[in-house]
DNA sequence: CTGACTATTTTGTCCTGGACAAATTGTCAA
DNA sequence: TTGACAATTTGTCCAGGACAAAATAGTCAG
């Protein structure tokens, strides 16, 4: 049995909407302890985390509220199918789940290892840490990887993936980006793939790592003369909280820094500030670089792919 | 100004927090807006920001509460005077912090290497990883180091030592490491300096990152056939929830499965479980490490110093 | 004096139930 | 179809009470 702070935690649902939903809903019905307060048993909880994920993908509470936890199974399944490409259940990708499910992570490593040599670090980013990372987190919704698989594997993905960064040239002095997240924003590997994608490019980057105040990034940007404020927000982050501290950054910024918004959140953004763009997927990075450059005058570098590193 | 939603998220500080302390000490003292709703101004965020920091390093609510700004910055400045090692302020740490502060990341990148490459991976970790990290976060406390400057610290430092770790060869195959925090934990740095150690004893580690469930932890370790699970603990971290998920992680293990915990808040742990190790400083790994060698009749590797990446 | 146990204070989280802002959807006329 | 306005849905905020959990002070035996 969980009590309601866990169940924020896990779900990342509020509270106060916890207590909400209960009051209006009908749902969910925790049990009480002996001072009254909310128990959660695992099942509810499973059904939250399904609820959660399906209000991120857009769809509205009073609808899922009064459906059956199978019937939600569904809803979510039909829902990844159309995104899900059918690349993610062939090898490489296949072999490369079917090794985190073996626990063998030196298998695992080498694997990762050996893609990177043969696609290229751009191409090793977009067509296979991207949709491999996606088809994880899937995974995991549907209980078919366990939550350590899951870290196991975003550990090895960062070794591949910095060690990487780290042994290629870094000529350029321009445009300077600077990566990070809001404090609510925990997950850093959208911020990884950016890096490396730009890495690839000569560009330097100023990772911060993720949970940065919305003041330090400000800070940050004037002490390290960034050009380009990137922020990456996973899916269930709340899009009014992003939108406010999007448009507060972009008060807070002198106009000639822009800023790139990015991650699976910004297809639920209606519409963005000037000055601020809008990045729906990795492939836009590359883009966006791209235009940045023929904006502010730069000769167009010539878009090499990726070095592999060594 | 700024909502009670900014100001939780920029201080760490809960709505229920900041609501309860106007209560019960009349600070902090918010205008209100035209629906009744709290205005915090400027200034007030900043000392809320400090007395958080303060409360982090063990301060107690009711004597800050009735601190002047002025007197709170103080408290910060002096708290941090003692434990700072004469050897910080020397090169070549003075070296690194003044990198960090003048924002050159590309230098402090090369500085690092270069110290990796002069002392060896092992003997780096122990002698500049270990106390430069403490000595951020104590400039930090102190308000010398900026928070961006300490995640790109960090970032940095996760660098380096991933792309070693990635270029070291892994040959043995016991002990099975499984690295990880709990839940409630999510600061890694400390598990990377032990996963480098380690592996520069070419023991494999299983990193599972941070913030995993006690349930996950237990799972994981089964799954991996685990010899030694290896917990990491910040100061700040509560010893009663330590004790007893120690407690609790001990009873679902096996008794051949070894529980290692680590980290600032060990010190202030009264006593542990059987079948538990204490590691109070980093140097504590490696001992650690050749009595569980001998302990289960391995050949007493000779324990080489690290080798530089390359 | 030390360590362990207990009482007391401090502090944060949880509760209820009301209010209303913000977002979304529905309606209707141009 | 578009745009303005109304109705509905949904989440956040508020007040103030209660009490659990943590920290500290107090007590006592060795």
């Amino acid at each position: 049995m969980i009590g309601i702070s866990e169940v924020e935690r896990d779900t990342g649902l509020s509270k106060d909407t916890l207590r909400m939903w209960e009051r209006r809903y009908g749902f969910p019905t925790p049990t009480r302890d002996r001072f009254g307060e909310r128990l959660y048993d695992a099942l509810q909880l499973e059904k939250l985390q399904i609820i959660k994920r399906l209000l991120d993908a857009g769809q509205r509470p009073g609808k899922l509220m009064s459906m059956t936890t199978k019937e939600l199974q569904d809803a979510l399944r039909a829902g990844q199918e159309s995104n899900d490409p059918q690349t993610v259940r062939e090898p490489p990708f296949a072999d490369a789940l079917d090794l985190l499910r073996a626990h063998d992570g030196a298998a695992l490593e080498l694997h990762l290892g050996q893609l990177l040599l043969r696609q290229g670090l751009q191409q090793f980013v977009l067509s296979t840490v991207a949709p491999l990372t996606r088809a994880v987190g899937d995974a995991w919704m549907r209980g078919n990887v366990a939550i350590y698989e899951e870290h196991l594997y975003t550990e090895q993905i960062q070794n591949v993936l910095r060690g990487a960064i780290q042994n290629l040239p870094r000529r350029n002095d321009s445009p300077r980006v600077l990566l990070t997240t809001l404090p609510q924003e925990q997950h850093g590997l959208g911020l990884l793939m950016v890096e490396t994608l730009l890495a690839a490019e000569q560009v330097p980057c100023v990772a911060l790592g993720t949970r940065m105040p919305l003041q330090d990034i400000a800070a940050a940007a004037r002490a390290h003369r960034a050009d380009i404020v990137a922020l990456s927000f996973s899916a269930g982050f709340p899009v009014r909280a992003a939108a406010s501290a999007i448009a507060e950054l972009r008060g807070q910024l002198g106009a000639s820094v822009s800023i790139w918004v990015g991650g699976s959140m910004v297809l639920r953004l209606k519409q963005v500030p000037d000055g601020v763009r809008r990045i729906a997927a990795l492939e836009g990075v590359i883009a966006a670089l791209q235009s940045w450059r023929s904006d502010h005058g730069e000769p167009g570098t010539h878009m090499t792919p990726g070095l592999a590193p060594g």
